[in-house]
DNA sequence: GAGTAAATGAGACTCACTCTCAGTATGCGC
DNA sequence: GCGCATACTGAGAGTGAGTCTCATTTACTC
């Protein structure tokens, strides 16, 4: 299934590669998390990797899922994302420009946008309201092509 | 205090008409609620109401203030924000069309913007990416104005 | 003033997430 | 290959925002 995939597989490796980089261990449960997280394409809460692993008969901590996931956040191969009942969410980043997300309704995948026009016009109106912006954030909640096309 | 100002006394006014004109009762732990929320500039959280009207002598259950927050939001008074810690914070919409947040990592206060440029930008980039777009969010974080003259 | 239905308060409950700490396993030097 | 230091893990208790239930109260209508 998705592992076999060259472009996830290869972003598996790239994200244990630098994990190793930057002089994170690569234990056991760390492969295990990111070769789960690695092919998705759409949105998943901490709970869903545990459950996930879980069924795959991996068992992984509660508390080292979240330490995970928080790492791999923090080092910026995982995208936290508020759901709207106020719980994290996350999607895996395949690049690491500036980007934006956009949320499929039906489908839960989450396409990356970039738009170096949105971010002139967001300094444009920060200027004209004399608000020093330090960060922004945008989320497209909507129907992505595929599940437009299917309906 | 705030309750002074005539604007804010205005808005409290206004929410509790409305509240009426939709067939909700102005029962007491309502009308205390709104009075404390309707001067609010900044962002607060549903702990923060049920703490500063308990320190005012104001008994309001917890759940009680959970709902008329939630009341209050669903009409369209009060915006609900997602903190960074993924909690609920809310903020005091003075007017009903669509607009954008701004919000100061100093002070706390919420500016609201007004920005059709963005709208049209954000329109044209999902239509470029062919993905159809039911609602979207957008929150700048930075400093307001007030708070970059006294640094 | 009586009736009724909406609203309230108390408090138990849920659930994502955190913290602690003893035990384990990784990676490095030899 | 071996031993060591220490980063990492797992278990499970703890935390806190938010929800639910249900008996009681209170605002509005007639």
């Amino acid at each position: 299934m998705a592992a076999s995939n060259p472009h996830t597989g290869a972003r598996e490796h790239v994200i244990l590669e630098r994990l190793a980089d930057q002089g994170h261990r690569l234990t056991g449960p760390r492969q295990a998390i990111v070769g789960y997280v690695a092919p998705r394409t759409d949105t998943f809460s901490a709970q869903d990797v545990a459950d996930q692993l879980h069924a795959r008969g991996i068992h992984v901590g509660r508390a080292t899922v979240f330490r995970t996931i928080d790492l791999l956040a923090d080092l910026g191969f995982l995208h936290r994302i508020q759901n709207d009942d106020g719980y994290h969410r996350y999607t895996v980043c395949a690049d690491e420009e500036h980007h934006h997300h956009a949320r499929c309704v039906d489908c839960g995948a989450v396409l990356a946008l970039h738009a170096p026009g949105l971010e002139r016009e967001i300094d444009r109106i920060a200027q004209e309201a004399d608000f020093q912006v330090l960060d922004h954030i945008l989320e497209l909640v909507g129907r992505c092509p595929l599940c437009r096309g299917s309906r």
